[in-house]
RNA sequence: GGCGUGUUCGUCUAGCGGCCUAGGACAUCGCCCUCUCAAGGCGAAGAUCACGGGUUCAAAUCCCGUACACGCCA
């Protein structure tokens, strides 16, 4: 039985990267008729938010990600393997650290933040790899009794074989190898009793019977020193799926400054969830034919792990745009009037049947009115709403009316900057054909 | 610093030793169509497959090294 999960940290909001992943996990799942699970992973006390639960499950709710199992708001979760707040299961770290801990594979650590900068930087200026040296595993039963005495509360570590190496076989990158000497002693519980993200991860993994776990690049390194908690706790461990980073034009890791990273903000600028999975779905991976579009339930049924890319993707905001146009066209008019409405609306070209006439724009220091009341002008009527284009006079003698909202749901979802333009254009049209 | 991963048109990619004088898509440019379109049609330009060595009759494809980028340790 295939069952995947996505378990996102809430401290933010679902960024582009993370609704791909998002998205290959339940691609993988609903192809395989598996079963797709939310977790949330907010062990991060200081970071964590309520908002951000909500933001996230919204922009998954948006792109039209459905879970099997997981939260269903901020105070309650569905299935059977409940809770899926890991807040709610601490007890089931600690139980499995003193697990650890009873076969020997656990120590107490009492290092502080700065003896471990301190032995860090030694590390590197000898030129040794910076990996903690396990020192605390070697205390005495008296030394620690010192620690606790002087009020010291320690992190768990989990103890990593010393020789050998450890291969991690990944369903896209293939197999990579690990030098056992150069994987640290993980920290598995923080001084505070909460769990570290890796040692959660792979319990509720375990626990919630995980069969492939598909995340980003960034863990292949923290693999192989999961999988060596997996054996420890004689567990077999999932599949694992590394995938490729999504990077912003300039070639540095996707951010704020590479403009909208938010899921939501992607909502909110009128692009349509299934062009978002479209195109997010291409970003990493593609089938042998180099196969465009997909719509419905193509893409599942397209999907597999074999198809995806090793390498990081830029993600490119043009192409999305084009695709946007393309599941536009394909709506039915009773989708399109709906998508379209809150942006004619927010535009001033849709409102109660009885809107204001005229609207005032600049225009390269000229200010034109533009008139409402052109000849020959339609309206579009839609439950309550009139749709008025008055700047768009031209495109309003065009037959059908769905080829009319078309143009307008076009010209006024997706792209701000081109609307003004566009709209600049015609009315620079309408004063020079005044004149 | 160590380790890991990656490197095919501007961008997303096809490619698994001969079908590659490297294919498709977006973007770009030109022409056509059109009631001013994120529409359509036709066409052009764009990649010595990061670089350097090997292996082979034959390499974008296999091996080694170098460079650069990114990730993890942090």
């Amino acid at each position: 039985m295939i069952r995947t999960r996505f378990a996102p940290s809430p401290t933010g909001f679902l960024h582009i990267g993370g609704a791909r992943t998002t998205l290959y996990n339940w691609l993988f799942a609903r192809h395989h008729k598996g079963t797709f699970v939310l977790r949330i992973e907010d062990t991060d006390e200081v970071r964590s938010t309520e908002d951000s639960v909500t933001a996230i499950l919204d922009s998954i709710r948006w792109l039209g990600l459905d879970w099997d199992e997981g939260p269903v708001d901020l105070s309650s979760d569905r299935g059977p393997y409940a809770p899926y707040y890991q807040m709610k299961r601490l007890e089931l770290y600690q139980k499995h650290v003193k697990e650890l801990a009873a076969a020997g594979r656990a120590y107490p650590c009492y290092c502080s933040k700065d003896e471990l900068d301190a032995m860090r930087k030694a590390a590197i200026a000898e030129k040794r790899p910076a990996v903690y040296d396990g020192r605390c595993q070697r205390l005495t039963d008296r030394q620690k009794a010192e620690h606790e005495a002087a009020g010291r509360r320690p992190s768990w570590r989990f103890s990593m074989p010393e020789d050998g190496e450890t291969v991690v076989d990944d369903m896209i990158r293939g197999r990579v190898s690990f030098d056992n000497r150069l994987l640290p002693d993980l920290v598995i519980q923080k001084a505070t009793g909460g769990p570290t993200y890796n040692f959660a991860c792979v319990v509720d993994d375990h626990a919630m019977e995980i069969s492939h776990v598909i995340r980003g690049d960034e863990h292949l390194s923290n693999t192989p020193s999961q999988q060596r908690i997996y054996e420890a706790l004689g567990w077999t461990p999932p599949k694992f799926a590394h995938l490729s980073m999504i990077l912003g034009p300039d070639g540095s890791k996707l951010s704020k400054r590479h403009g909208a990273t938010s899921v939501l903000e992607y909502k909110a600028a009128g692009f349509l969830p299934s062009a978002m999975r479209n195109y997010l779905g291409l970003l990493g991976w593609s089938t042998t034919d180099s196969r465009q579009l997909f719509f419905g339930a193509e893409l599942a049924e397209a999907f597999d792990l074999a198809g995806c890319q090793k390498n990081p993707a830029v993600f490119d905001q043009t192409k999305l745009t084009w695709m946007n146009g393309e599941h536009l066209r394909k709506l039915g008019l009773e989708d399109l009037m709906a998508h379209a409405e809150p942006f004619l609306r927010a535009a001033g070209l849709a409102g109660p049947l009885d809107p204001p006439l005229d609207r005032t724009v600049a225009l390269e220091g000229e200010k034109c009115k533009l008139l409402a009341d052109i000849p020959g002008r339609v309206e579009i009527f839609y439950k309550d709403v009139v749709f008025t284009p008055k700047a768009m006079d031209g495109v309003l003698k065009k037959p059908g009316v769905k080829e009319v909202l078309l143009d307008m749901a076009g010209l006024l979802a997706g792209a701000e900057p081109f609307v003004e333009k566009v709209l600049e254009e015609k009315i620079r049209g309408y004063c020079e054909a005044k004149a």
